[in-house]
DNA sequence: ATTATATTTAACCATATGGTTAAGTATTGA
DNA sequence: TCAATACTTAACCATATGGTTAAATATAAT
C-alpha cells in the first residue's frame, strides 16, 4: 500500500505528466499526439508515459503502430483515499 | 503554482513524510520525537521535515534547544484543489 | 565553567530521475 | 518489396534524492 502511495504521488509529482493527464481527459490519444505540445524528445514522453501506467493513472493499448493512451478512471482512487483519511483535507470550494 | 503542486505531491511520494504527518495530526512534537519511531538517523529526519516545511504541510517553531513541528492545517488544500479539479477525483467513501 | 541535550550543517555516497541521441522493431502504405 | 510511420529500447549524462557519519551550534542543567 505504502509502494503504491509512493508511485502514485510521485508520478503526480512531475507537471509533464500531470498536464499529460488533463489533456487524456478530454480524449485518448497516440504517443506522438501526446507528445505535440511538448518540448522534449518522443523517449522522454514515453518514459513519462510508463510512469504514469505503472501508478495505475492510464492504460494503454496497441492497436496497429498506434499505442493508444487512456485515463485510468479510478487512478488516483487510493491517493484520494489518503488524502481524506487524513483528517485534515478540507473539500476546498471551486468556482 | 506548477512549481508548489510539484513540491506538494513531491513532498507526499515519501511514506516516511506520510507517517510524520500522521503523527502530527495527534499533536504538535519535538524533532527527537518525530524522529523516534524511525529506523534511521535523526539528520534524515531533519532533512524530511525540511522538505515538509518547504512543501509548506508543516510549520516549525523553536523554542528553547526544541524545535517544535506543527502541521500546516492549509497545506494539502492545492494538491485536494487540483485532484478536485481533474474531473475523474471520485470521492470515495470511507468506512 | 562544564557537560548534556536538541538540533542543524557539512561532506559524502549510492541510487533514482528526467532528459538526450542513436539504434531497433513492428506495422502500414506505395 | 521498400520506405515511411509510430513507436520502444539502449546507452549515456547531469542533477536530485535519501541515506550516512562527523562536526558545529545553541540552550539548559549541574
Amino acid at each position: 500500500m505504502q509502494a503504491k502511495l509512493n508511485e502514485l504521488f510521485s508520478a503526480l509529482s512531475d507537471a509533464t505528466r500531470r498536464e499529460i493527464l488533463i489533456m487524456l481527459l478530454e480524449d485518448d490519444m497516440a504517443v506522438t499526439d501526446v507528445a505535440h505540445p511538448f518540448d522534449m524528445s518522443l523517449p522522454a514522453i514515453s518514459k513519462h508515459l510508463n510512469i504514469l501506467s505503472n501508478a495505475g493513472l492510464i492504460t494503454q493499448e496497441r492497436r496497429g503502430r498506434v499505442n493508444w493512451c487512456k485515463l485510468e478512471p479510478d487512478g488516483l482512487r487510493d491517493a484520494s483515499v489518503w488524502m481524506l483519511s487524513f483528517g485534515q483535507f478540507d473539500i476546498p470550494d471551486i468556482e
